[in-house]
DNA sequence: GACGTAAACGGACTTTACCCCGCTTATATT
DNA sequence: AATATAAGCGGGGTAAAGTCCGTTTACGTC
């Protein structure tokens, strides 16, 4: 009864071991990410070529989708201390439409940058888990939401809508080659347009022109 | 040369025998989800239920998920034929705001009640297939944005946000337990507010305050 | 420093998606 | 009706995901 100090959800620590194993996992994986490819990083593969056994693979990670999660939430640290404690607007300090705008410029970037990764990490059966991005990406939204002044609204809801708006075009609807070219004029449509800016140009004023819509004080 | 009449883009018909089989396998699979659930829909076990090679269910639908696009594109007609010909604010009729409104509403209705089936058709591999819904939701809803005398705007981009936002909360980010159950209160959390309604009424609520605010012209 | 325990490990085993290719059959043509 | 041809069919084969359980190892306790 000397330590009964730490509190029951605590489950206890992570094993040092385990610990090293999932960082040399981690960095295992990212390597066979850029030389034999995404879909050649098979479970038996990286638990060979980490020189570890494939049960210790499933241990750390769950699934294949687990390793994928893994990976982007790992890359999400570096863009979440830019969000809490960066400079502005994307970091405190601006007001917060402007932060809201900043931020989804941001994670649209983020997402171009890992799409293929992000992509892998969906599962199917499962709502995005626990462990990975979406969670802290809807909480951020919905405190800016918060302190934005709109009329009576859902805001839980507003900011799951907002979310999925963000992250649904890059992972659901953009197929990865309508991305990667910048646009080989696929046809003389109908008005000739001012030029083609890159998609990932137009999805971020997109949501821009979300916002600001949205954010409009309502004329009551 | 007595027949070139037919073009070149038709790559002829699915041959008799094909469609039979495709119907009795769709009618299968239909019935195993009712009986031993998605999770056992194999296909072998398929195959096997339906008296056909696991080779004809491969031919007939590519993958695994392709079965479940087939299924969820199936259901969609009874859907669209509302939508393109139903009564209104559905169908044609109605304003445009209205359209919109209950179209976001109805298709939240939709999803909801083909969740299992729609979940499994996701790939991660692949962007939501040519089949299968989405190109007709997005279509219609840039259609009816088009109606609506938004300012200037990307309309393109607004309607992926938007089917995204319509899609994205039931397919990526709520979990399925969290919407079978009434919602057992979780937790006194700040502010009593009114009662817990479904979280389908909060979903679609949130989609008419949505277009709402975006629809709002802008107070130039 | 020895010990007990719970966590971690490894790799054989099972299941399942997906491929392949020789055989069968529908359909168009004469 | 006979034939040619391309589409469809079947089911055995491969590879990769995911499970299990006996063995090993880190860490707290005395």
């Amino acid at each position: 009864m000397t330590e009964p100090l730490v509190s029951i959800g605590a489950p206890r620590a992570e094993r040092a071991d385990a610990a090293r194993n999932r960082q040399h996992l981690l960095a295992t994986a990212r390597a066979m990410l850029a030389d034999p490819g995404a879909a050649a990083l098979t479970m038996d593969a990286l638990a060979e070529r980490a020189g570890l056994g494939k049960g210790t693979v499933f241990r750390r990670f769950g699934s294949r989708a687990g390793i994928f999660q893994a990976l982007l939430d790992d890359d999400e640290h570096a863009f979440q201390e830019q969000v809490l404690s960066g400079p502005p607007p994307l970091g405190p300090g601006a007001p917060p439409l402007d932060r809201l705008i900043a931020y989804g410029q941001a994670r649209i970037d983020f997402l171009l940058r890992n799409r293929e990764i992000a992509r892998h990490a969906l599962d199917g059966s499962q709502p995005i888990p626990a462990g990975s991005s979406s969670p802290l990406s809807r909480l951020h939204i919905r405190s800016l939401l918060a302190q934005l002044d709109l009329g009576p609204a859902d805001l839980d809801v507003l900011a799951l809508q907002l979310t999925a708006a963000l992250d649904g075009p890059l992972l659901l609807y953009l197929s990865t080659e309508a991305l990667d070219p910048p646009a080989p004029a696929p046809a003389p449509g109908p008005g000739p347009g001012p030029g083609h800016p890159a998609p990932l140009d137009r999805v971020s004023r997109g949501w821009q022109d979300l916002i600001t819509r949205i954010a409009t004080p309502n004329p009551s």
